[in-house]
DNA sequence: TCTTCATCTGAACAATTGCTCAATCGTTAA
DNA sequence: TTAACGATTGAGCAATTGTTCAGATGAAGA
């Protein structure tokens, strides 16, 4: 247990719990995919998006004006759930459709969902 | 379908599928509600201290050397933390112990991992 | 009491984010 | 080719975020 100038008196106050929770944190995959994964669903506006193209498959146009955002914005924010692979698109002469192409985010807003309403019933 | 001048020439290209879309966001809970803990799990920090706190019962002064930053950085992000109440925390004296007060957030972790590694595997 | 030390807080800062605006691209039809 | 139009892109912006710094708070021991 070496010192630390100024701050904590001891680096680890204990040291086997730290050790344990470092072992969680590596145990757990890639923290930087994970917290990209959350950080994507972390918008209202992409949920919606998210949730719309879970039912239905819609172009850009019908999503603008489903969620009163131009449609610069709706093409933003298609083009990161793009990169991340959640959403796939199929062109259509002019338009494009685009549809959710992840059969895990449903189950995250699902549990998520979950925590929503506990959250608010021990309130 | 009325008309939106400039944009769109017709406000909903697929009135019928707009509208199951809007009925798919509308019956999916708390946009917002759903955003923040999203939002929440979304930063590489905040997503350490979960796991270190789903693991091990910790003051604050372990978990800052153990992410080496500030305690008072982590201080601020479980000030987060508790107002969503994913923490919860415990008093000794000078010193505080956190740890996890939530079953659904490491269900979450693991199901955003299954999507992280199907994203790795297909990339 | 006075000091120490773990923790907390508020201000300030740089970095990031989500949006708008304007311009451009790519496909279709005249 | 030209015009129309859905979609895309990049710049610019206001707002938010994560951190550091300095100071305050609160409990334990001298």
């Amino acid at each position: 247990m070496s010192r630390k100038n100024g701050t904590c008196e001891i680096t680890y106050v204990h040291a086997a719990r730290v050790k344990a929770a470092r072992r969680a944190i590596q145990d757990s995959g890639s923290i930087f995919g994970l917290a990209e994964i959350f950080k994507i669903l972390a918008d209202p506006t992409r949920l919606k998006v998210v949730l719309a193209l879970a039912r239905e498959e819609l172009c850009v146009c019908d999503i603008a004006a489903l969620l009163g955002i131009s449609e610069s914005a709706i093409s933003h924010q298609i083009r990161l759930l793009k990169s991340l692979r959640l959403v796939k698109h199929r062109r259509d002469g002019k338009m494009a459709y685009y549809s959710l192409d992840d059969e895990h985010v449903e189950d995250l807003i699902r549990v998520a969902n979950r925590h929503v309403e506990e959250y608010g019933r021990r309130k």
